[in-house]
DNA sequence: CGGTTCTTTCAAAACGCTTTGGATTAACGG
DNA sequence: CCGTTAATCCAAAGCGTTTTGAAAGAACCG
């Protein structure tokens, strides 16, 4: 059933027909409440593809998905956030469209969104530090929004962010608090600007104290929980070995809580742990008592926060760039304690 | 620019230059070479919209995702299943297209896709038992396949699936090679397809070696990393607790081994855990040496054939429905060890 | 050299919608 | 009752492609 045979249907014209089907003033409302009607009983609704031609528009938003650094790792948190945004676009009747690449052509694939016109803007994940992409999508011309934002990048932008540095200055903060002098940092890749924001954060907190950084403390890598497994484990083995660690992901953080235990020692009496938790759906972090002690902040709620932002941009062109700098809780669970006294000599 | 403008440039028409762009046959080589020459260099791509306008195709492929049964829940192995589907779209020119779904409405959402022509075909999602989508998509004459299989419906459709009764047969017999008489199972929920097939599995196996079911030993939920804990937790309070864990998720095997370690067991000594293993990417199951006995299936390389089987579908109509059942390794970690010696009266 | 067959190109129709610019009818005011 | 305005409706153009049906030119064959 296409607008034609509904109107001849209905014996009014294709024009008529669009219009009461579109909320347009000038039809009246018996006819527009018989169209409807027809509409819904033959189960009419526009070809998608006619109606973007005709008015220029997709309503589609993309979003280009990384399959993160060399590692073939898809990010934990996206699940997630595009559940957030897809309430979103739902209910503003956009679509939501993927395109999954190994980061080398992720340019091209911009450009190419454009020239076929196949969205209407995008969201950009996963920003770097001078990051290449954005003055790109400046340069086509392409709405976009940021989740995170880009250090070095000066050209005016809209995103939405976590504080990472104030989180992780804060958490560095309440180990310090604790007692603890030897806290490590198990960061993501520090070529990604939020890692960069993270380790930033916890220098502030160590300076400001005095303590001296220790570069056996730290490690970069990408968020598994190998990764915090293998790290935690031979940070352990050390001599002087770590008292706190202070982890980038909570799936990092189930790798470090399975070193401390495989050495017999307890989270949160020998070693305790703060976390960042995206408060992904299946890795509540504790039902009622929060198992890590936590700097937190709901990736869903971003998606949401965000999708919002690109659609309101798309439909007011040439609006100043929103920025939206969230900050995370500080939740406390039982990862924590004051540090082990040192045995004196 | 569009195709008007760039034959235009050329002195050619439209029609010659469609056709150059397209591959036909019935156009000079020399010119062919020109007009691609020029496409590339003014930068243009066929307009997505007119294109699926003309030829009455979307070259998109439509995945429903249900935040699922009511924890708006968002299945973690979605990430890498769309990461190794989004390879073959790419691949194959098609879009990636999602609509996010709190499961009340989703009958609607396929109807609609339809009848605005948004997708060429779907892929379904997490098929339950005697599934009602897999008639409705039938009767919409909408090109799906299925992510799994739905017992209860005898219609044919294309399906690819892990043999999940067998695997979990096979684990359940491994345990009870060790020696385990007491198994619990952790299964997702049961009206979910695969969790009933896994269920019947282990049931096979108990009862073909005269081991009694009991129904303390059963747990049936979303498979989160809390669920494992909390229900391994409780098990084991128990008295006559059990001596192995079958579970469904390796998040959730994460779990069970927390509670295992907070009692103070040791995890293949004390207790066993056999999991499933999708083989996600944030979550590997150890570097060199598995941590977990694992039934293992790359759910990656599923997205992989299960988009080419779409679009192969797409392709040729009127072909026979598709089969693919994939035997999951049964690989051994260290997770598993006999059972323990009761203690002599 | 005339007729036939390829090869190469093109003008125009079609896809299904929105929107422009009128046209027609109804309502209103004096 | 007539001119003016408002309320409804419509025919046709336009969006940017692909594809149909034809035409023009080149090549071939006897």
């Amino acid at each position: 059933m296409n607008l034609k045979e509904l109107s001849q249907l209905l014996g009014l014209s294709q024009t008529t027909v669009s219009r009461a089907l579109n909320g347009y003033p000038e039809v009246k409302e018996a006819t527009r409440k018989k169209v409807a009607e027809a509409a819904q009983a033959h189960g009419y609704s526009p070809n998608v593809r006619a109606k973007g031609l005709a008015t220029g528009r997709s309503n589609a938003i993309g979003h280009v998905i990384p399959t993160a650094n060399s590692h073939e790792m898809v990010n934990p948190i996206f699940g997630d956030f595009i559940a957030g945004a897809g309430e979103i676009y739902m209910a503003n009747n956009y679509e939501m469209m993927l395109t999954i690449t190994d980061d080398a052509n992720e340019e091209d694939i911009y450009r190419n969104l454009k020239t076929r016109g196949a969205v209407d803007g995008v969201i950009l994940h996963g920003p770097k530090m001078n990051d290449t992409r954005i003055p790109l999508l400046i340069e086509l011309g392409m709405p976009f929004v940021v989740h995170g934002r880009a250090s070095g990048v000066d050209l005016p932008y809209s995103w939405l962010d976590v504080n990472n540095r104030s989180a992780f200055r804060r958490a560095t903060d309440f180990l310090l608090d604790l007692g603890h002098r030897r806290i490590a940092l198990l960061n993501g890749i520090e070529t990604m600007d939020f890692a960069h924001r993270r380790r930033t954060g916890y220098h502030q907190a160590l300076t400001e104290r005095g303590v001296p950084l220790d570069p056996a403390l730290l490690r970069s890598e990408e968020m598994t929980e190998h990764y915090g497994y293998s790290g935690a484990r031979e940070m352990l083995a050390q001599p002087n070995s770590p008292t706190a660690f202070l982890v980038s992901s909570i799936i990092s953080a189930l790798g470090v809580r399975r070193a401390i235990e495989e050495r017999g020692l307890k989270m949160g009496r020998d070693v305790s742990i703060v976390t960042h938790d995206d408060t992904l759906s299946y890795l509540a972090n504790g039902e009622t008592v929060p198992i890590f002690t936590a700097t937190r902040s709901s990736v869903r709620d971003a998606g949401r926060a965000l999708s919002q932002m690109l659609i309101t941009l798309i439909n007011t062109p040439n609006s100043d760039p929103q920025h939206t700098l969230l900050e995370a809780e500080l939740t406390l669970g039982s990862s924590t304690g004051p540090a082990p006294q040192l045995a004196s000599p």
